[in-house]
DNA sequence: CGCCCCATGTAATTTTATAACATCACGCGG
DNA sequence: CCGCGTGATGTTATAAAATTACATGGGGCG
């Protein structure tokens, strides 16, 4: 299981990278990534943490990009559709992926201090959650996956 | 990993002994068991399915045992609260438990066409998620774990 | 051009959840 | 018995999250 962690890292490369590797999709696969998309994605890669559609959509405003909720809403279901972002199901927001193109089966850990996220990669069927589903004969389609906590930086914070 | 699954059962007997084990466990608590908390567990324990809050009011409602939404969420509240049902982010709904009284760290298995929720123990800090908690550094408070698919019937149903 | 598809713009509404404040019942110490 | 605190309930209003419905526009293609 793989997981990019709470470790600090170059965040303009990371916005950069995270376009671009999402634009390569797009245009491979003839998806149109249109500059409203664009832009929504690019707010939520500028944060490691989920944002609520209201939070995008006042950013959107105040750029003049669109002003009422479907535009917001539009935008973030063509990129959890398409696997570049994940909706956090716990906090009602989302968040970027940071494995775009890989193949998804993502968990979540969410500190509930800073309300960062970190994506970890997880093998679907595998583990006790795959083992319970075939003992029920019930098949799983997609899980949310999603661990609510404190990450490194705020454990030492309330340690103080 | 222990799930009850989507088998068929004795739904009345399910209900009584429900409500039996939670009144048992407030008494030997000292928690408040009140009529309308009773009322939402046996509404809750009526259905094999989540149930969304407004859903729980409309019968309360009709029952002249409430009519506004913070009755329904201050009752549905205790409830969860001390483990006697469980919410369903994903659906924004609530589901009695089916293992009261036990330890919880449940996960649950949603069938998207019927609704039905099946209730699974899981070890809590075992697995791929642990794994990928501890070398992130991170410390697991609650965990959220919900897969949706197929139950066995709606399988059988699908395929027709 | 005429058509379709997809994306966007916008108004209105629905669904989900909480804040804020008044009232009531019970238990307990004085 | 009274006065008080605590926890449950009743009620009004509002906030937050999401969707429906319908109008507009741009680009490709026959």
């Amino acid at each position: 299981m793989d997981s990019i962690g709470f470790a600090p890292h170059d965040h303009s490369s990371c916005i950069q990278d995270g376009i671009a590797a999402v634009d390569a999709q797009c245009r491979a696969e003839g998806l149109q990534f249109t500059p409203v998309r664009r832009r929504v994605l690019e707010i939520l890669l500028q944060e490691h943490r989920a944002l609520g559609a209201y939070e995008i959509l006042d950013r959107l405003r105040e750029e003049g990009l669109g002003s009422q909720p479907p535009v917001a809403y539009r935008a973030l279901d063509f990129l959890v559709k398409n696997g570049f972002a994940h909706k956090i199901e716990r906090l009602n927001a989302f968040i970027a992926c940071t494995h775009p193109g890989e193949s998804h089966a993502p968990a979540f850990l969410i500190c509930r201090a800073c309300d960062a996220v970190a994506e970890a990669q997880r093998e679907p069927t595998q583990g006790q959650l795959g083992q319970a589903a075939r003992d029920a004969g019930f098949v799983i389609e997609r899980a949310v996956i999603e661990a609510e906590g404190l990450c490194p930086k705020c454990q030492h914070k309330s340690a103080a």
